[in-house]
DNA sequence: GATTTCCATAAGTCAACACTTATAGAGGAG
DNA sequence: CTCCTCTATAAGTGTTGACTTATGGAAATC
């Protein structure tokens, strides 16, 4: 859980979630979606994803040499039901 | 919302907002209580504070000297909302 | 099999930010 | 009025972590 919202603390991070709720996306896909905002570099979104993939926010698969990434439902569910938890106290 | 979750992007605001969870609290005892985790002086606790507050995660109001913190429950939602959202994207 | 594309990792740099101590200020208690 | 409690702010420091360039490796293309 601290992973999680430790990953959820980087804007650049969050606009990387956004780009892939749009449905599944290789890689370079999302890195020219995010360079189309700004500077940044191949490897910096690579960390990115990487530390996304470790806190359970996203998934990958490998098609050839592509990483397709998508939103990982389950890792923003435990999220969502961490806040839930402070709003009502059970 | 960008506020937001830079804000719970730190651990010991993140734990802040649990010993808030339990309830309407003075900023005092959510030192002493963040003091019996380990050792963290009063001004880090009254910067979190701050920074929670301006993120519109927790609400203060004032009784004599002491500063009665309680957690937010609109702006949890909010974030709760947006996390759903990348999720479900519409 | 050489080249090219796609992505990840390595190593190093720099700035943001989470801390510290010191202090100010506002409200009860004596 | 004075003292003490409670909390916030000021100022300075150190470390984490977000970036960079450089490189490695694996799969497609020719």
């Amino acid at each position: 859980m601290e992973a999680v919202f430790d990953a959820l603390g980087d804007g650049t991070r969050r606009h990387i979630l956004v780009v892939l709720s749009g449905g599944e996306q290789p890689a370079g896909t999302v890195v020219a979606a995010l360079q189309a905002r700004g500077a940044i570099s191949q490897p910096a979104i690579s960390q990115h994803l990487r530390v996304l993939r470790e806190a359970e926010l996203v998934t990958v698969r490998a098609e050839g040499t592509r990483r397709l990434y998508s939103v990982d439902a389950d890792g923003l569910a435990r999220a969502q039901a961490w806040l839930a938890a402070l709003a009502d106290p059970l």
